[in-house]
DNA sequence: CGAACGACCTGTTCGC
DNA sequence: TGCGAACAGGTCGTTC
């Protein structure tokens, strides 16, 4: 469920809640999620995202590193009132003042500590500078559909199925076409479709298009501005054609045949 | 190497 | 109202 901007909604109201302060203990309570380190001490120096990767970095160099998968939630909330706790909670990390609670029913995500000097490859911030010839080098040899493309991690870190949809419409590119044909003029709108697209979501705070809440807890609001995603039978916002849904990977995608080329 | 597909889990929604 | 099927924001491993 969370991409990018849902992600980066959380590292910042982290970055406001939890940055300096020392860590009581981490409680882990779900098996798949393995042993809880021992934390109790720990500074938080900062809180940074690769990705939908979460990393909040403490001050012996190690990386607690959380991915949120499809129903991963975290709230802030004061440890005083931890009698119930909601339902799903599979861990909770107590500071000096709070606690943040990880909340996730079907158990995709993932909690992992790294130790220090590990960080892999510098992933492309897609929130900053987008490069339409790196995307277009990345889809030389690719012939799945360029919605599928725009999927894969590697070239597009943080991308999600709601803003593969919405950024290919705002381009006009019909998310059928192979990779390897979308021209590189249509990697530069994609680039700069990406990037306000992208922002604008982390300005709303996320896209809340079913259950999705921030740390505190409260809907995004970029839901009011999908042009296509899960709007099938719809209007176009563009050329007022019906919003078509297929599949493509196995996912749900939306768009408009009629101004995507 | 690239691509398709099932698996991982549980909750919600839809159709009959 | 009840029940089963379909579907859901993401990735990974296996197979072709």
């Amino acid at each position: 469920m969370p991409e990018l901007p849902e992600v980066e909604t959380l590292r910042r109201q982290l970055f406001q809640e939890i940055r300096g302060k020392r860590i009581r203990t981490l409680a882990v309570y779900d098996a798949k999620l393995g042993p809880a380190p021992n934390l109790e001490g720990r500074k938080i120096n900062s809180i940074r995202r690769q990705g939908k990767f979460l990393e909040i970095v403490l001050d012996d160099g190690s990386v607690l590193r959380l991915h949120l998968r499809m129903t991963g939630r975290l709230f802030r909330c004061d440890v005083a009132e931890d009698t119930n706790v909601p339902a799903h909670t599979r861990f909770r990390l107590f500071l000096e003042d709070c606690e943040i609670i990880g909340v996730d029913p079907r158990r995709f995500a993932t909690l992992t500590l790294e130790q220090p000097n590990r960080h892999g490859p510098n992933l492309p911030d897609l929130l900053k500078n987008p490069d339409p010839s790196a995307f277009q080098q990345a889809a030389r040899k690719r012939r799945l559909a360029a919605k599928v493309f725009l999927l894969d991690q590697a070239v597009f870190p943080g991308m999600g199925n709601i803003y593969a949809c919405e950024v290919l419409h705002s381009a006009g590119v019909d998310p059928r076409r192979p990779a390897s044909e979308v021209t590189r003029e249509e990697w530069e709108t994609i680039g700069r479709e990406m990037r306000r697209i992208l922002n604008l979501a982390v300005r709303c705070r996320g896209t809340s298009v079913s259950d999705w809440r921030d740390l505190h807890g409260n809907a995004g609001e970029f839901q009011h501005h999908l042009r296509v995603y899960g709007r099938e039978g719809m209007p176009c916002p563009r050329c007022g054609s019906g919003v078509e849904r297929i599949v493509l990977g196995g996912r749900g995608t939306w768009f408009c045949a009629t101004c995507q080329k």
